[in-house]
DNA sequence: CGGTAGAATATTTTT
DNA sequence: TATTCTACCG
C-alpha cells in the first residue's frame, strides 16, 4: 500500500468530499449533485477503507452498471496498489445477488445452473400463456401483464402472495383482468419449473433467502462488513429491502445518489428510499456534496430553476465556480424535420473549431433521433447512436446463447423452445404446442418428456416422432461435452445446431454480417474462457445474461457526435447539449403528465439532460411533428415557461422551410431500401463456393443422392445439371439448392 | 409444415 | 413508420 499516493489524491478534495471519503462508521448519506465528483468520492472512499486495513473481499459495492464498476475497480486498484482490490463485491445489484444465489441455490429449491431470462424471454412466455388461456388480448396485453408483474415482484408480492391480497385481488375485478392471478401464477410456475429466474427474481429470491434463512443472512452481514451502495436514487423496494437486511449487524451502509436524478420510476425505483433512509438509521451522517465542477453557472442557474418547481426533494444548493458561460439557447422550429436539420447545420458549424466528440444531441425518445440522423448524414457528418440492441440481445446471438444456455441447463424451456424448429426441423406449432402441453400436465420440462418413455403417450405420426428424436439427439450430442473446453462446444455447435449453416446457405448482406457476430461471440467466449482460465459456460452466460452494456462510450476515442435518449445520457458529460423536441405531450410525455409524480419525475430528466452540459445547450421544440405516420401538431413544454427568463429565443419558422440540398447526400438506409439491395444481390452474380465439379456425388435435402452432370456458370449465376438416383435428371440453381457434396 | 405477403397495430424510458 | 400477426398457398 502506498499512503503517499493517497494523500496526494485527497489534497484534491474539498472539505465535503474529504469528509465523506474519510468517515466510514456508521450509516451515511452522500447526496451528490451533478458534476461533483460523485465517482472519484466513491473510488477514493473505498480506496481509503481498504488502506484502513479493511480486508477488500469484505467490501459490498453497488453499482449501477457492471462497467462502471470495473472500472472503479481498476481505479481502486492504481490508488491502493493492492492487488485486492479486484476482489471487492463489486457490480450491479442484479449481477451480485446472481453469483451469490448461485450459491445458495438449493435452499430456495432452484439448482445451481440456472440460467436467466431477458425481458424478451418473459414476454414471450406470457404471451404464450395469453395465448393459451384464449383470453382477450386487449384486456390482457402481454406487455402490460408483464409490467404489473415486475411491479408486484418489486414490491416483493409474488404470485402466492398476490393471492393472498384481497385488494389486489379486488382491483383485478374492477378492471375486468380476472385472470392475472393465473397468468402470474403460471408464469412463475414456468420459471421455476425451468430453473430460470427473469431479473426481479434474481433480486426478490435473494430477499427470501436472507429473510427465511437467518444463518445464511448472517453469514453474508459478516462478510460484507462495508456496505456501499450508488444511484441509492433509483433502488426500488426489494433493493432497499435486502440492503437493509444486509447492512443490520453493522450497520456500515453508505448510500450515494442525487433525489434530483431519479428518473427509472417506471422499474420501480423510488425516491421515497434515499428520502427515508435518515429516518430508519439513527444517527445518519448526511454530507451534501453541492459544487458543480462541471458546468458554468448558467446552466447550474437553469437547472437549479428547473428542479425548483420539484416539491419532493432533498434540500441542497448546487453551484458553480466556473465562468458564466453562454445563455442557454432555445430555438423553435416549424417541424421535426426542420429540427434535426438545422441541429446538424449548428454543428457543421461548431465542429469547425470543436471536437465532434463533444457534442451530444438529447432526446425524449428513441424515435426521435431519425430526423438528426438525416441531417447529419447529408452534411457527412461521423454520429453514433447509443440504445437500440445490445449485441447480446440481437436474433442470431440469442439463438446461439440458447443452445448454451440449454446445455448449462437442460430444463430452460423458453431457450428449447426458441431452437427447437430454427434452423427448420419439420417441427411445426401443433406438434410443439402438443408437447408443451403434455409437460406441462406431467410437471416436467420439455427436455425431459423428449428424454423419457412418456413421450409415446402423445400420438405423434412416425414422421413427426423422427423429427423430434433427431432433434433429441441434436440436443444429447451437444449436452455430452458440458464438462469439455469450451472450444470443443464452440466446435460442436458449428456442427450440430445448423444454424450457420442455414445462414452461409443464404448469403445475403444481412445473413453474412449475422454469421461475423456469431463469430464474434464464439471469440468472445474463447477470451473468456482463456481470461478466467477454467471451464466456465455457465459463468459467461451469467455475465451476458446480465450485460446491459450497449455501445460503448467513446471507446477508442473516435471522433462522432453522440446520439442517445436522455436516460442514456445519466453520467455523462459533454461540453455542448442539444436537447430536441421539448414539447408537451413528448416531453414531459403524455403518459406522465396525469399525475404530478409523472410530471416531477420528467422535470428531474429535464434536470438529467441539463446537467450534462459543460458549455453550451441548445434546447428545441417544433409546431408540427411528424408521429405515426401523420403530421400533429405541437405546442412549446411547459417546463421551459419555468425557466424562462433564461433564455435566449431563437424563432426560425417559415412555413416554406425547404431543406437545403448538399453535396454529401446520401440517401437514409430505410428498410425498403435494405430490401431492394438485398434483392440485387441475390439477383446478382452466384457462384458455389465448394468449387463444384463434373463427376461430384452430391446429396440433396429433398431429391437425394446425385453425380453431377454439368456445371454451367455462363451467366454468372451457377447452375448444375444433376443425374439422380432415381434417373431423373435435374437442373438446380445452385444458390438456392440445398446440397451436400459426397465425394 | 414453411414461407411470405399483406393487414393490423402500436409507439417512453431498461437493470 | 416500424413491427408483429394472420391467412393463405405451395
Amino acid at each position: 500500500m502506498n499512503q503517499n499516493s493517497l494523500q496526494i489524491n485527497y489534497s484534491n478534495l474539498n472539505a465535503q468530499q474529504k469528509q465523506a471519503v474519510q468517515h466510514i462508521e456508521g450509516p451515511i448519506m452522500i447526496i451528490a449533485g451533478p458534476g461533483s465528483g460523485k465517482t472519484r468520492v466513491i473510488t477514493e472512499r473505498i480506496a481509503y477503507l481498504i488502506s484502513t486495513n479493511i480486508n477488500p473481499g469484505n467490501i459490498l459495492a453497488l453499482t449501477f452498471t457492471n462497467k462502471a464498476a470495473n472500472e472503479m475497480k481498476k481505479r481502486i486498484h492504481e490508488i491502493t496498489q493492492n492487488q485486492e482490490a479486484y476482489s471487492i463485491w463489486m457490480g450491479t445489484f442484479h449481477s451480485i445477488f446472481a453469483k451469490i444465489l448461485r450459491k445458495e441455490a438449493h435452499i430456495i429449491q432452484y439448482q445451481n445452473n440456472f440460467t436467466i431470462y431477458d425481458n424478451e424471454d418473459s414476454l414471450k412466455i406470457i404471451r404464450r400463456i395469453i395465448k393459451d388461456k384464449k383470453l382477450d388480448k386487449e384486456v390482457y396485453q402481454a406487455k402490460y401483464i408483464f409490467s404489473r408483474i415486475s411491479i408486484m415482484k418489486n414490491q416483493l408480492i409474488d404470485h402466492k402472495e398476490y393471492k393472498k391480497n384481497e385488494e389486489l385481488i379486488n382491483y383485478d375485478k374492477i378492471n375486468k383482468r380476472t385472470e392475472f392471478i393465473n397468468i402470474f401464477n403460471e408464469y412463475s410456475n414456468i420459471c421455476h419449473q425451468s430453473n430460470c429466474m427473469d431479473f426481479d427474481d434474481l433480486l426478490l429470491n435473494t430477499y427470501y433467502l436472507f429473510r427465511d434463512n437467518p444463518e445464511i443472512l448472517e453469514k453474508y452481514q459478516v462478510l460484507f462488513k462495508y456496505i456501499l451502495i450508488d444511484e441509492y436514487q433509483d433502488t426500488n423496494k426489494v433493493q432497499d429491502k435486502i440492503i437493509k437486511q444486509l447492512g443490520e449487524k453493522y450497520k456500515n451502509i453508505c448510500i450515494v445518489g442525487d433525489d434530483s436524478q431519479s428518473i427509472y420510476s417506471f422499474r420501480g425505483a423510488n425516491v421515497k428510499n434515499m428520502l427515508n433512509f435518515k429516518f430508519f438509521y439513527k444517527n445518519v451522517q448526511e454530507f451534501k456534496l453541492e459544487q458543480n465542477y462541471r458546468s458554468t453557472k448558467n446552466i447550474v442557474t437553469v437547472a437549479n430553476t428547473l428542479i425548483s418547481n420539484n416539491k419532493e426533494k432533498i434540500d441542497k444548493t448546487i453551484f458553480s465556480s466556473k465562468e458564466n458561460g453562454e445563455k442557454i439557447q432555445l430555438i423553435e422550429y416549424y417541424n421535426d424535420r426542420e429540427e434535426g436539420d438545422r441541429t446538424a447545420s449548428i454543428i457543421e458549424k461548431s465542429i469547425q473549431h470543436t471536437k465532434k466528440s463533444e457534442h451530444a444531441i438529447l432526446y425524449r425518445t428513441n424515435s426521435q433521433s431519425k430526423v438528426v440522423e438525416d441531417g447529419l448524414r447529408k452534411r457527412g457528418i461521423k454520429y453514433k447512436i447509443f440504445g437500440g440492441l445490445s449485441f447480446y440481445q440481437r436474433k442470431e446471438i440469442k439463438d446461439i446463447m440458447a443452445f448454451l444456455k440449454l446445455i448449462v441447463n437442460h430444463n430452460d424451456d423458453e431457450s428449447l423452445l426458441r431452437i427447437i424448429n430454427y434452423p427448420t426441423r419439420g417441427i411445426g406449432n401443433t406438434t410443439i404446442t402438443k408437447i408443451r402441453q403434455h409437460a406441462v400436465n406431467k410437471r416436467k420440462s420439455i427436455w425431459n418428456l423428449l428424454n423419457s418413455k412418456e413421450l409415446d403417450e402423445i400420438n405423434f405420426t412416425k414422421n413427426t416422432k423422427n423429427k423430434l428424436i433427431i432433434f433429441k439427439n441434436i440436443l444429447e450430442d451437444l449436452f455430452d461435452v458440458i464438462n469439455e473446453n469450451i472450444f470443443k462446444i464452440i466446435e460442436l455447435l458449428e456442427e450440430k445446431t445448423g444454424i450457420i449453416k442455414k445462414l452461409e446457405a443464404d448469403p445475403t448482406e444481412d445473413n453474412i454480417n449475422k454469421l461475423k457476430n456469431i463469430g464474434e461471440l464464439f471469440n468472445s467466449i474463447k477470451l473468456f474462457s482463456v481470461r478466467k482460465n477454467k471451464n466456465t459456460l455457465i459463468d459467461f452466460i451469467n455475465e451476458v445474461s446480465l450485460d446491459e452494456s450497449k455501445e460503448e462510450v467513446n471507446l477508442n476515442k473516435e471522433e462522432y457526435v453522440s446520439l442517445m435518449t436522455i436516460h442514456q445520457s445519466k453520467g455523462l458529460e459533454f461540453s455542448h447539449i442539444y436537447i430536441l423536441g421539448v414539447e408537451n405531450g413528448l416531453f414531459p410525455s403524455e403518459r406522465s403528465i396525469k399525475t404530478l409524480k409523472g410530471v416531477e419525475e420528467e422535470r428531474r430528466l429535464f434536470y438529467v439532460a441539463i446537467t450534462r452540459a459543460i458549455k453550451t445547450i441548445t434546447i428545441s421544440y417544433t409546431l408540427n411533428r411528424f408521429q405515426f405516420g401523420t403530421m400533429i401538431k405541437s405546442t412549446k413544454s411547459f417546463f421551459l415557461d419555468e425557466i424562462d427568463n433564461h433564455l435566449q429565443k431563437t424563432y426560425s419558422p417559415r412555413n416554406n422551410y425547404t431543406i437545403p440540398k448538399n453535396r454529401y447526400f446520401k440517401k437514409p438506409v430505410t428498410p425498403k431500401l435494405k430490401n431492394q439491395r438485398l434483392k440485387k444481390i441475390k439477383k446478382e452474380k452466384y457462384k458455389d463456393h465448394r468449387n463444384l465439379e463434373i463427376g461430384q456425388k452430391i446429396t440433396h435435402n429433398i431429391f437425394g443422392k446425385g453425380e453431377i452432370q454439368m456445371v454451367d456458370n455462363s451467366d454468372g449465376n451457377e447452375k448444375i445439371t444433376v443425374l439422380f438416383s432415381n434417373n431423373e435428371r435435374k437442373i438446380l440453381l445452385t444458390k438456392f439448392a440445398k446440397f451436400e457434396i459426397i465425394s
